[in-house]
DNA sequence: GCGTAGCAACTAACCGGATGGTTGGTTATG
DNA sequence: CATAACCAACCATCCGGTTAGTTGCTACGC
């Protein structure tokens, strides 16, 4: 997108920091460090110089690939929700274990229900969400919809409501629970809670 | 707290902003300027200046009153915290019931939630939370555990956890959904949700 | 092969406005 | 008049953003 031109080919020695130059591996870097960063603190929290010195990159860096703080954020937010949305992809025809998968990955990812609850508190209003987000919603809601015209799923109840009340349950338990036994315990829960959500 | 000199009587004209000298009512309108200010922006992005400035008041009164920008967040969220718990009780008696008017709560009181979002993303892991908060927290789950004994709510959930699930339900609903006709929809479902939850 | 021009990647240093916090002095009040 | 309430102005530092300059890579003329 900002080289057009093929100046980054496939090279030999990625591991260890490569004092090569590659734009598109500091851009990586820049990204992974900001993520860590704005899930943390926040848009107003974040430090730009601390997101520069964690990627080891100069902060001139981040404007030149990012615009800015928020175009930053921005970049972080939509790369979270993009592989989220490739990681857990809903499955209309078994919700209770779409919710499990999404508990989990959202136990073992906190870092991305922080980015979008901060984006929430601190976007919410200004600007319209980012559109990769609204997609990711969408593409959800439809699904669900289809299902309910398929007769899969009760139409007692609203698919944008159905999919908040799928979501709220995915969100308890988050906290205070590292353990195995009790996650384990809480997966059975949220389960029987959407099953009995589908069944009406 | 700060002044225990009993400097502050029962006051006739408090409708207007008053020019007389009055410590309790100053501290009142920076405590009210700061729950917005604080609801609207978390605390690194809140401005002490803004604060001082909606509350028409100086802003070395604040550092006076408050100590800095942190006691003041403290103060205005366990105040948020009582004023809600005074207003919202629980009922173990009738979960159903106070999930909604928690619900119409939050719906009425947006504030409410956001600083305690703000609370959970700020300042987690750094402090532990407020007395207050873990007070209010702790009590609503020692009366569920007592409802549990006494055979009114079923035991094959810990009480922490049926907790968790009431306020997760509460949590729906409240994005999008200003006008009535929505909002009475959602209140129905969630005390349903509750219900199936109350009966094991 | 070889020199080199051109450009993209990268850097150190800087700027100015914003911001949390302080202070010395002034005024109402009991 | 003693004291608490209040204020204007100030300060040091932080922080997002910029800029002028350097370095390495590669394409190309010869």
């Amino acid at each position: 997108m900002a080289t057009p031109t093929a100046t980054t080919k496939v090279r030999e020695g990625e591991t260890a920091k490569a004092k090569k130059r590659d734009a598109e591996a500091t851009k990586r870097r820049i990204l992974d460090a900001a993520t860590a960063e704005f899930a943390a603190h926040g848009i107003a929290g974040a430090r730009v110089d601390r997101i520069a010195a964690a990627a080891g990159a100069n902060k001139s860096l981040i404007y030149a690939y990012f615009g800015n703080k928020d175009g930053l954020f921005d970049a972080v937010f939509d790369a979270a929700v993009t592989s989220h949305i490739d990681q857990v992809p809903i499955d209309v025809d078994d919700l209770p274990g779409y919710a499990t998968r999404l508990y989990d990955h959202r136990l073992s990812h906190p870092e991305l229900m922080r980015l979008a609850d901060w984006d929430r508190l601190e976007r919410d209003g200004i600007g319209a969400k980012s559109d990769v987000a609204q997609a990711a919603q969408s593409h959800k809601v439809k699904a669900l919809a289809r299902a309910q015209k398929e007769g899969k799923l009760p139409t007692t109840i609203t698919a944008e409501a159905l999919l908040e009340f799928v979501l709220a349950f995915c969100q308890t338990g988050l906290t205070l629970a590292p353990d195995t036994r009790a996650a384990t315990a809480h997966r059975k829960r949220i389960a029987a809670g959407v099953a009995q959500l589908v069944e009406g």
